[in-house]
Parts: structure tokens; sequence; C-alpha cells
RNA sequence: UGGGGAAUAGUGUAACGGUAGCACUACGGACUCUGACUCCGUCAGUCUAGGUUCAAAUCCUAGUUCCCCAGCCA
């Protein structure tokens, strides 16, 4: 007889279409069972969440089926590259937890390659040089439902043009007035395929060839043959390639070379966000973020300062799924990553991050006990350690209330609580300033509950975090929002831009928020639940010995707020 | 009015002719020295219209909607 034990073993975990590709591949024996992928970033930018979705399918499914994955720049286009880019990528991809080895590749490393590859096209009648100016070439192209014109020069001998291709190369033209074209067909319905460019004259200093070179190869016929020297038996892309897939094959074709199977899949969208390299620059040179790692930016390394780990993000991209659907993902899901992440790694600590003073009036003066707390509740293993308790304590701003309602499980006068691990206490009297604001509260505690546990059995609703004023640590705290305020920011609003979406409010800097003294050792970069408010990361930059200071990572959900 | 893709709860993603499942969100409840975590529950879905079949998200036909392509960018 089956159990329920039985029949959830018989569950088989779900693949994606492009896991089944491959399962299909293996199974028909192809590519002598290997599988072998890549991640082709141009080092023009920065890498961000999107990359990453990238990053862990590639890499995920080289380790699923034990094959190999490289790390190759496709730095075809000097003008728009720096050697600045690639080494913050390598170190974003690295962190990350993608493991290239030893495979560290660069398509310029394949120029030589791709010039011996154009001679061979062009004396196999296949490519030729044109003299067609960008804005001609653009009028020969036709449009989406004209086919194009042949161009004038399309007829030239392999001879001529093999000794035009080599005055490129030598430098005898000026930048913009050849083009080296494959020879396909200009009344194609694909675009792509209306002759495209191959090699364009560009003289510009590149980040790794110099100025070896004064033509470079486009990328349509850089990027299918990289793959193929690099044995890549899966090349996956993203959606917009699906139209350059024919051109592809036709180079592969053509030169008579390895032919990678190339898979298309959906780029990531998230609500809340930008995810476009031109936007996501614009908002760093127009200073709208305080550079590519501001925490708010899902920049890796945005991400990264601001205390998000990188098994959070694998995590999130492996729940995300992998499908050919155009879809946008609710930032929610991002969040809960880390949350799920955090909560059971980061120790717990007591920061009061909006300050409001309270006095035990039946307190000894001068009186200060050292009270144990758990670093971890749901784990013991984590340790614990000692928060100095005092006549005069801080406490949240908004755990007090006047006119409280009954729901209200907090401070308000006549009101008993607990202190974490410390004392029962109840608001006797409130203190205002001339405004009328609450600048202090006046409370008893009973000596009878130290701990937290009251001797006759009575129970509290509500459990407070404090931190006594005397020992307080003095520390800048910064809470980051989302930086736009509505779901798709790239869309800007009638007559503006998508900087009218951002959020005003996507930065709070609390400049003397007050924590356990426990946090003055805190390392740059070490990571804390500061208990009912949210996780902290320390800022690895601006962080001194003795003077942490905290990015929030997440809120903590609050079901509180959500009632009010 | 060219070509290439895609449509399953609010958001994602499975089911590959045989009970539409899972996760996130939302909303209830239990538990709680974090209004957290955890646990339990509720709401909610096959783009439309025909057809084939005992049986259709799945196969066929016709439509609808959305995305991509006219860089010497990638």
């Amino acid at each position: 007889m089956p159990t329920p034990t039985d029949s959830a073993e018989e569950k088989k975990p779900s693949r994606n279409f492009i896991q089944q590709i491959i399962d299909a591949d293996l199974a028909a024996g192809k590519n002598d069972g290997q599988v072998h992928t890549r991640f082709p970033p141009e080092p023009n930018g920065y890498l961000h969440i999107g990359h990453a979705k990238s990053i862990c399918l590639n890499s995920g499914l080289a380790r699923e089926y034990g094959g190999k994955f490289n790390l190759r720049f496709d730095d075809t286009n000097p003008a728009k590259e720096e050697q600045e880019y690639v080494d913050a990528i390598t170190d974003d991809i690295r962190w990350l937890g993608a493991d290239w080895e030893d495979r560290l590749c660069f398509s310029s490393n394949y120029f030589d390659q791709l010039y011996d590859w154009a001679v061979q096209l062009i004396q196999a009648g296949k490519a030729y040089v044109c003299d067609l100016d960008a804005e001609q070439m653009r009028e020969y192209r036709g449009t989406l439902t004209e086919p194009g014109r042949d161009s004038p020069f399309r007829d030239r001998s392999p001879e001529e043009n093999a000794s035009l291709f080599a005055q490129m190369k030598a430098g005898d033209f000026p930048d913009g007035s050849h083009t080296l074209r494959a020879k396909i067909d200009m009344a194609s319905p694909n675009v792509n395929l209306r002759d495209p460019v191959m090699y364009r004259i560009k003289r510009a200093h590149h980040h790794r060839t110099g100025d070896t070179w004064c033509i470079y190869p486009s990328y349509d016929f850089t990027h299918g043959q990289s793959d193929s020297i690099e044995g890549i038996t899966h090349s996956i892309c993203t959606l917009e390639f699906e139209n350059h897939r024919p051109l592809y094959d036709w180079f592969c074709e053509s030169l008579g070379i390895f032919h990678p199977q190339q898979i298309e899949f959906a780029r990531l969208n998230l609500t809340y966000t930008v995810m476009s390299k031109r936007l996501l620059l614009q908002l760093v040179n127009e200073k709208h973020v305080d550079g590519w790692d501001d925490p708010r930016m899902l920049t890796l390394c945005g991400l990264r300062r601001r205390g998000y780990t990188a098994a959070s993000i694998r995590a999130f991209c492996e729940r995300i799924g992998v499908a050919k659907f155009n879809s946008t993902i609710d930032m929610a899901w991002l969040e809960d990553a880390i949350r799920d992440d955090l909560n059971t790694a980061a120790p717990r600590a007591m920061g009061v991050l909006r300050p409001l003073k309270v006095v035990i009036e039946n307190y000894p003066e001068g009186q200060v006990e050292q009270l144990e707390a758990a670093n971890h509740p749901q784990n013991p293993e984590m340790g614990t350690r000692t928060v100095p308790f005092a006549r005069e304590i801080y406490v949240e701003q908004g755990d007090f209330m006047e006119d409280a309602p009954r729901k209200f499980f907090r401070l308000s006068v006549g009101r008993e609580v607990r202190l974490r691990y410390a004392y029962f206490i109840t608001c006797t009297d409130v203190i205002k300033d001339d405004q009328g604001n609450v600048v202090e509260l006046r409370c008893t505690y009973d000596p009878e509950t130290k701990g937290g546990n009251a001797p006759d059995g009575r129970k509290v609703k509500g459990t407070l975090h404090w931190v006594s004023a005397q020992h307080a640590l003095s520390a800048e705290v910064r809470l980051y929002d989302y930086l736009f305020g509505t779901e798709a920011p790239g869309k800007a609003p009638e007559g503006g831009t998508f900087l009218d979406n951002l959020n005003p409010d996507s930065l709070e800097v609390l400049a003397d928020a007050k924590l356990e003294p426990s946090l003055v050792d805190a390392d740059p970069c070490s990571q804390f639940q500061f208990e009912r408010n949210g996780y902290f990361f320390a800022d690895p930059i601006d962080s001194k010995p003795g003077k942490p200071i905290f990015n929030r990572t997440a809120t903590l959900r609050d079901s509180w707020k959500k009632k009010r």
C-alpha cells in the first residue's frame, strides 16, 4: 500500500527547457557526451542581477552535467571597452561563485584566426569589400517590409577583394570608408542576412591588442566562431539573438568548423528597477546614485555592498526558472532570497535606529548588569554574548504610542512590556518638549523578572529591543529602499524620463543610531540581524576600526505595519 | 501590410493526450522572550473560437495580444 512518503518520492524535480534539450542531446550521443558552456560579457559596463541569471544558468549547467564553463570577454569594439570593466567583471563572477578554472578567454585572442577565416570566405566568393558609407549602406539595406538592393561593389573578384581587404588591414583607408561584408542575400526577410558587416575600419586603442589592428571584426562575425573555437556545445544567449542564429549557422557552415548549438532564453526583468546598461550608466554619470556599487543599484557590486550574499543570488536565480516568456519577476522574490539566507546565517544583535530615552526610575543609579543574550535563538551553537543594562536606556521611537489601540503590544502609559533578555518594565510617564514631542519615557521595572520571565507566570505580549544609554555605540546607519517608486520605471511618464520615477526616499542616513556595544568590533562585511529591524551589513569602504557603518540589506517582514 | 519568437492564478514556473502542481505575493489562523522565523489554511489559472478524441494546457484550424529585428553596438 503506497504511503504519502512513497508518492512524494515519485515526484521528479522539474526540468527547464534547456535541461530537457541537453538531456536529449546526451541521450542521442551528441558531442561525445560533453557539455561545455560559457558566459560572454562585453567589457563595457558592470554586471547586474540580470547577468547573474545567465552566469548561474551557464555555470550551473556545466556543474550539473560534469562539464566545463568558460568566461569569455567578447571584446570586439575597442571604442567602448576597458580593462577596468574586465577586472570588475571577473571580480563579480568570482564572488558569485562561478568557476572558469583556467579558461579565461578573450575574443580578441582569436583576431588572427578570424582574419584568416575572413580571407577564406573572400576566396570562396562569400565575402566582399564594400565602399558604401554607413548612410548609403542603410539605404541599400531596405526596410522590414521591402527587400534591399545589392551593393554596387558586390561582384568584385576574390582577387580584388583579397587585395582590398589586405589594404584595409594595412591602414590604407580612413575609418568608415570600407567594410568587409558577407555575401548572403540582400532580399532576405531576415535583415541580419542582408550582407552583414564582418569587418570595419576603426582606429582605436584596444585594451588587449593595443594598436596592432585598425580593423575589427563585428560581433556577428566573432561570437559564433569564438564559441566554435572553444568547443562550446551549448551556446546559451538571450532572445534577441534568435534572429542572428541563421547568420551564425551560415558562418560555421561556410567555414566548415565545429557548430555549437545556440539556445535562447528570456532575460531577467524585475519590478521597481531598470536593467539596461545605458540607463544604469546614466544613473552613475549623472550622480543619481553614488557609483556602480551604490547599494541601491542592482549591479552585482551594488548588491554585494548592500549585503546580499552570493548564495542568496544563486538561490534567487534558481527559483525564478528559465523559459522563453518575457517575464517580470516581483522584487519581493529577491528580498525573500536574502532574508531566507540571512535568517539562518546572521547573528542577532540589538540596535535602536530612532532612539527614545527611557529612565527606569526604580533601578539603582550607577548600577550596571551584564545580561546574557543568544546570538541566534534557533541555533544555540552560535553562542551567547553579554549586553550591559543600566538605569537609562534607549528604545525605538516607534515602540511607544500615546493613544495606543488595544492591539499595540508595546509601550504606552500604564502598559507593561518585556525588554529582551532583561526585565519587564511599565511605563509611568511621558515627558515632552515645548512642541509637544515625546522626548523621554519614565518607567519602572520588576526586579523579579530578570532575564525576561515573571516568576508569577504573568505574560506580556510585547518584547522590545533596547540599548543601554551610557554604553551605546553611536553609529551611522543607512536605510535603503527601492531606487524607483514605480513598478516599471523604464517606462517614462508622459513628457518625462525614467528619472522622474526615482524614489526620493531611497536613501535615509541615520547619523546617530544607538547600537549595542559589542558591535564596536564588527568587521567590515560582517552581517547581523538587528532584531525587530532587519539585516545589516558593515560597509566595507566607509567603516573605520571602532566605527562601523551599517547598510540595511533588507527589512524584516512587519505584519504590524501592515495592520495599521 | 516582411521575418523570428512567446502566451498556464496578482507574479513566476511545472505538467510533454489521462486528477492543472509548486513557489513568491495577498489574506486568515497557530506558535513565539524578534508583531521575525516556523507551521497550518484561504483566495486565485490553461489568450479566444472552432475541431479531433472516451479524454486536450498538451494534437489540428482560424484568430487575438505581447516581445525582437532595418548599428560599421553587443
